[in-house]
Parts: structure tokens; sequence; C-alpha cells
DNA sequence: CCCGAGATTGACT
DNA sequence: GTCAATCTCGGGA
């Protein structure tokens, strides 16, 4: 078992929204395998950090391989993960294939079908528990683990979800085939295959 | 100051 | 398929 290598989170959000595909990520030790991201950073006009730092995405300009948690239309929370070349590039973590704490999930989520545990953003920070007070927190240290695991044989991209800036951008990843994608691919596949940062444990 | 848009979800027709 | 819930931000009055 073995933790995802700082320097990876200083790679381009592309690069490391593919390379998170297939490592665990766990809060408090509850989680899965992460299986569907996006990518944002600056240049983006979807980005929240496209038009500079404010209070909300403060986090988004910290340092990398730190939490950025924002809430979403009023209600929901959303993680990412601080990454990139130059502040204020962050990966939108979309969908889990849950493996730890699912009875822990489950009562969180109000008893719904495993399925729905952490397919979709703001479910899986419901799932395990993820609020604003996490944000800006260290991702290699509790409560949060983020260990490397089998790189997926397939990645299936596509345009992200629920965006209207820049919206025919390719920059959703998921690991083809899973039944815990947030919601289908459609016919965007890519079968190149993520950098070395996920060998098996 | 007011108001519409938004990296969503769940309930409902 | 439609729609409401309810924060944060930014643009216009």
């Amino acid at each position: 078992m073995s933790s995802l290598p700082p320097q990876f989170f200083a790679l381009d959000a592309d690069t490391v929204a593919r390379g998170l595909l297939g490592a665990t990520l766990l809060f408090q030790g509850v989680g899965g395998v992460i299986v569907e991201t996006e990518s944002y950073d600056t240049a983006d006009p979807a980005s929240h950090s496209h038009k500079g730092r404010t209070s909300r995405n403060a986090s988004m300009f910290g340092v990398v391989a730190t939490a950025y948690v924002y809430r979403s239309y009023g209600i929901h929370w959303c993680l990412n993960l601080v990454c990139g070349t130059q502040p204020g590039g962050a990966v939108l973590i979309r969908a889990l294939h849950p493996t730890h704490g699912l009875d822990v999930m489950a009562t969180r989520r109000g008893l719904d079908t495993e399925r729905l545990l952490c397919g979709g953003p703001g479910r899986l920070t419901q799932a395990l528990g993820i609020s604003i007070e996490h944000d800006g927190l260290p991702l290699d240290a509790e409560p949060f683990q983020l260990i490397a695991g089998a790189a997926p044989a397939i990645v299936v991209v596509g345009p992200r979800i629920g965006i209207t800036k820049n919206a025919a951008a390719l920059r959703r990843f998921g690991i083809a085939g899973s039944r815990w994608l947030s919601r289908g691919f459609g016919r965007e596949v890519s079968t190149q295959s993520v950098p070395r940062y996920n060998e098996g444990h």
C-alpha cells in the first residue's frame, strides 16, 4: 500500500485527473476507489479560479496536495484536490467505488441504494462526511488518506457535467465500464493509459 | 442593493 | 421529462 507522491500533484490538472483513477480515497477510514474526475485550471473559463481569487476559492490558490471544498448550489459540498503546474488548478472528485465503511456511508446517505452512495460529487462528500471544515487540509495526513492502486486498463474521456462555459472541453475522465460512474460517457472513448503513479499495491 | 447563474440532487408529473 | 432547495459570486441599478 503506497501513498501518492506529493510531486504527482505538481503535474498539470489533466494528468492528475487521469492518474487519480484507480487510487483509493479515504476520509476517516471511509471511502473507496476513485472512478471519475474532472480537471480545472485558471486558463479554463469553467474553473472557479478563472477570474481570480475569492474567499470561496482561496484554497485553489494554495499549495498542491490539499483539499478545495466548496458549496455547490447552496446545498451540497464538492471535493477537489488542488494540483497543477501553476496556482489555481484542481481536480473535482465526481465518483467513488465504495469499498470502506459502507454502513457508515449508508447511514449518512439515508439508506440509499448502494450505487448512489458515492456516485456524484455531492453524494460522495455526504457519504464521507466532508464539508467546508475540511477545506485546505493536506491530503497526505489524517483525516485524509490517498492510496495508489491498479491503473485502469481503459480511461474514458468526455465533456464535463453541468457546465456551460468551455463546455466542449474533454476534461472529464472515468474508468471504462465502471458501474460506479455518476453518469455514462457516451462514445468518447480513449484508450490512453494513465501515468505511472498507479502501480498495483 | 438586487438579482440571476451556478462544477447538484431528489422529488415529482 | 420538470422543478425547487439555498449559498456565493459578479454584474448592473
